[in-house]
DNA sequence: AACCATCTCAACCGCACCATG
DNA sequence: TCATGGTGCGGTTGAGATGGT
């Protein structure tokens, strides 16, 4: 597919003219994307409108850096968001918003766009079936207190299964396999180079008691530590004794294998008791 | 098989910021 | 100080994929 467009710009020049004309858009080629790897590979990162002249590219600077950056880059991770990634883009999304960039900066290999578009797409999904706005504080208090311990619940059970961790281990675009690489430090933009996942258990009365049942806290020395060290004890969700009542889920989403199996019918009782 | 709805994600757009002359 | 160009970021779009009927 050749899907060749042209800028609609008024030209100043007829060679401006000529060169904004001949500037493609739409999706990358195999020749295009081997064309700017075998560049980039040679002269490196520069300035990326020249880069596109340079390597002969009609393409924008910003087309260049986009697709090399998000895509054609070794070190981008594919894949799956895992459990421990979607744990630390909620809690780095609650303190930071939509800072795409900045949150990526602590999930290697990720791309602002990717870990965007998971936001859009998974967390702003969940919301909508809660029938809830994403920045509401019933739909934080669900991360909070359901989600989020959840996923510590989850990434516990996987790491006890197996002493090593199956959440790294990507393979790139090209197909090459990405050097396993839990979470690198963060270059000193934290006070104390620690950062902290609260979680406090929910309030309900699964047992008779509105009280918190108990909390954890959970010490992300540098990210970089295995999460076996990262979840030292039960987080203590407190549905141990729990009975599931009977519910009917025909017609509702919450019967549905959300895809990431996400949402249990135990979190679905809980969420109905608690909104 | 065909159609439609929904989802995913690569790519683009507009804006703000910064560096340079 | 101002104009210009380059870069990065967040928001949005739309083509292709997928699933349901």
């Amino acid at each position: 597919m050749e899907a060749v467009m042209n800028y609609k710009t008024t030209p100043t020049s007829s060679d401006q003219e000529s060169e904004i004309d001949d500037l493609r858009r739409g999706p990358w080629t195999v020749d295009e994307d081997l064309v700017l790897i075998n560049y980039i590979a040679t002269h490196g990162e520069g300035r990326w409108n020249s880069l596109a002249r340079c390597a002969g590219l009609k393409r924008t600077g910003k087309s260049c850096r986009l697709r090399w950056l998000n895509y054609l880059r070794p070190d981008v991770r594919r894949g799956n968001i895992t459990p421990e990634e979607q744990l630390l883009i909620l809690e780095l999304h609650s303190r930071w918003g939509n800072r795409w960039s900045k949150i990526a900066q602590h999930l290697p290999g990720r791309t602002d766009n990717e870990i965007k578009n998971y936001w859009r797409t998974r967390v702003q999904k969940h919301a909508k079936q809660l029938k809830c706005d994403v920045n509401s504080k019933k739909f934080k208090d669900v991360m909070k207190h359901l989600w989020m311990p959840r996923l510590v619940e989850r990434i516990r059970a996987a790491n006890s299964g197996s002493s090593s961790s199956s959440a790294y281990g990507c393979s790139n675009r090209a197909g090459g396999l990405v050097t396993a690489c839990p979470v690198q430090p963060e270059p000193s933009t934290e006070s104390s180079g620690v950062t902290q996942l609260s979680y406090s258990t929910p309030v309900t009365e699964v047992e008779g008691s509105t009280e918190n049942l108990s909390a954890d806290t959970i010490q992300v020395e540098d990210y970089g530590m295995p999460w076996e060290e990262l979840v030292p004890s039960p987080v203590g969700l407190g549905y141990d004794n729990f009975e599931l009542p009977e519910l009917d889920f025909q017609g509702t989403c919450w019967g549905e294998d959300l895809g990431e199996n996400l949402w249990s019918m135990e979190d679905f009782w809980l969420i109905q008791q608690q909104l």
